[in-house]
RNA sequence: GUCCCGUUCGUCUAGCCAGGUCCAGGACACCGGGUUUUCAUCCCGGCAACAGGGGUUCGAAUCCCCUACGGGACGCCA
């Protein structure tokens, strides 16, 4: 590795939704190797897919990281010198390159719709021939490109792949691995809404922001040879490329939210410790050395190499965690014991929330806790609950809840009144009884058919636990189906 | 389909780079036993893997090749 130059890592999250596992470990490594190096870690956000763009989220990936514990020294809400930290606000600078591009020949404008691009491809793959753009607009003339311009005809820009030969990427943990030219097709750059794709974005941000490592997930390899090209069109230094194995779920399929647990709102709502967390993500794919697996953020900080990172695809394993959360709960103070239940679980916030929905169901307050009890546990009993609705088959009523599941991922204000709208929307679709749609749901919900009013209490328990429960009670139908 | 990456107990992994000390070590899970008036903790024990084939070598989990299997990518997603 270049002793030189100061080392710079960044991490490049897109706010679409739920922080996840996977940023976590990445965050982690980046984060233990920055350290590691007295070098600095970048927090980028890559919001440059309008279409799946989350308000909400942004917020919520620094809440998710900053509850690791794990800091960054530049970003949109710390600051630095490299800034803007949000690509959506960087777009002038990712057009004057690709400007630059077209300029010395190396991209041009494709004007090709939307719709010829899926025909393309579905004729490919019936043919079963070669995938990829097939270059239409490569060689149109000034002149059309500026005709079609002058007419306002949509078009993207497309970076001009080498027609042969080998491009070789070095990764760090694999060495060096060639790619066939012939392979790659030309990347679009910039879309016609006017934003950059991935790669442009990400190259001309790491080049920008002087990185000096790019650390990150292993389904990045295949899209690394275009990054490479990229970086030689600019004539600019490749940074050092280290691909992570990727987390996977018990079949081994690339960890996803519809197999497992993926949001780490849903951890930390289920009393995971961060320190174990961390623990457990750094087990993924590292270990220690000396048959030691429980250590601390620094025992790591100090032993970490990526010598020691092993590259099967490891299947995140929740028992295993539960098991290290124990050990990191059984080694809490008294003091940290006690403040971790009223912060976590007894925290005034939440307990103002429950005021109105409970005070009227009790007559006294050792009623509180087992009336109540949903809405401070994870996961529920729905043993001897009769959650199908009568008159409705199991396939159908699987297909509203997870029709509803969707809609509810989507959401991105989770509070009454956009619940509310799900619910009246989709009952209104499905054109069942009221009853029988409402009461399913609380029962998979709370896990009792005495809860408050249901959309209040969905809004207080929140968007992890309720699609965790959901999800959870679908499974529980099918085996016992 | 094409390309790329990977492959040690069910799972996470040690060992592999520098071949012998590995009839493969630890941990989770599981099973059995003990401590505990219950449960949990804790302790002890057990089950269980080098994907297959070929080569190199006196010797291969370790090096090379092939096959199989798993995964990823092939998007105006990141």
């Amino acid at each position: 590795m270049d002793q030189q130059k100061k080392v710079r890592v960044r991490i490049a999250p897109s706010p679409t939704g739920d922080p996840h596992v996977g940023l976590a470990y990445i965050t982690l490594f980046n984060y233990v190797f920055s350290k590691q190096n007295a070098g600095e870690l970048v927090l980028r956000i890559e919001d440059t897919d309008r279409t799946r763009y989350r308000r909400s989220s942004e917020e919520r990936i620094i809440r998710s990281l900053n509850w690791l514990n794990l800091k960054w020294d530049e970003g949109p809400d710390v600051g630095g010198k490299f800034g803007p930290y949000r690509q959506s606000e960087r777009l002038d600078i990712y057009k004057k390159y690709a400007e630059d591009l077209i300029s010395k020949g190396k991209a041009y404008r494709c004007f090709c719709t939307p719709e010829r691009l899926s025909q393309m491809r579905q004729k490919q793959k019936d043919e079963g021939s070669r995938f990829g753009y097939d270059g239409k607009c490569r060689n149109l003339s000034s002149e059309k490109v500026n005709s079609l311009l002058a007419q306002k005809t949509p078009s993207v820009v497309r970076l001009k792949m080498p027609e042969d030969g080998v491009i070789p990427i070095r990764d760090h943990l694999r060495g060096v691995i060639e790619i066939d030219a012939s392979q790659l097709d030309d990347q679009i750059l910039i879309k016609s809404d006017g934003f950059p794709t991935y790669h442009l974005a990400n190259v001309v941000d790491d080049h920008l922001m002087q990185i000096t490592h790019v650390i990150r997930a292993e389904e990045w390899i295949s899209s690394t040879p275009k990054h490479v090209v990229l970086y030689q069109a600019f004539s600019w230094p490749e940074p050092e490329f280290i691909h992570l194995p990727l987390l996977r779920n018990q079949d081994r399929s690339k960890i996803s939210k519809r197999k497992n647990p993926t949001s780490l709102d849903f951890y930390r709502r289920k009393g995971v410790l961060p320190e174990a967390m961390l623990n457990f993500l750094a087990l993924m794919g590292w270990s220690y050395g000396e048959d030691k697996e429980i250590f601390s953020l620094d025992q790591m900080l100090e032993k970490f190499s990526f010598k020691n990172v092993s590259l099967g695809g490891p299947i995140f394993d929740i028992q295993k965690l539960l098991w290290l959360n124990q050990q990191y709960i059984q080694d809490l103070s008294e003091d940290s014991f006690i403040k971790h239940i009223q912060k976590n679980l007894f925290n005034e916030g939440y307990l103002r929330n429950l005021y109105s929905l409970t005070k009227s169901r009790l007559n006294s307050f050792d009623q509180f806790v087992d009336k109540f009890s949903f809405f401070f546990s994870g996961e529920l009993d729905y043993q001897g609950l009769s959650i199908l609705p009568k008159n409705r088959s199991l396939t159908d009523f699987k297909k509203v809840i997870k029709n509803l599941l969707e809609r509810l991922d989507n959401l991105d204000n989770w509070d009454e009144k956009n619940l509310k709208e799900i619910f009246q929307n989709q009952l209104q679709e499905i054109a069942w009884k009221p009853k029988e749609y409402y009461m399913p749901i609380r029962l998979m919900t709370t896990g009792t058919k005495d809860s408050p009013p249901l959309v209040e209490t969905l809004a207080v328990l929140g968007s992890e636990i309720v699609r965790y429960r959901l999800q959870n009670s679908l499974t529980y139908l099918s085996k016992k189906a």
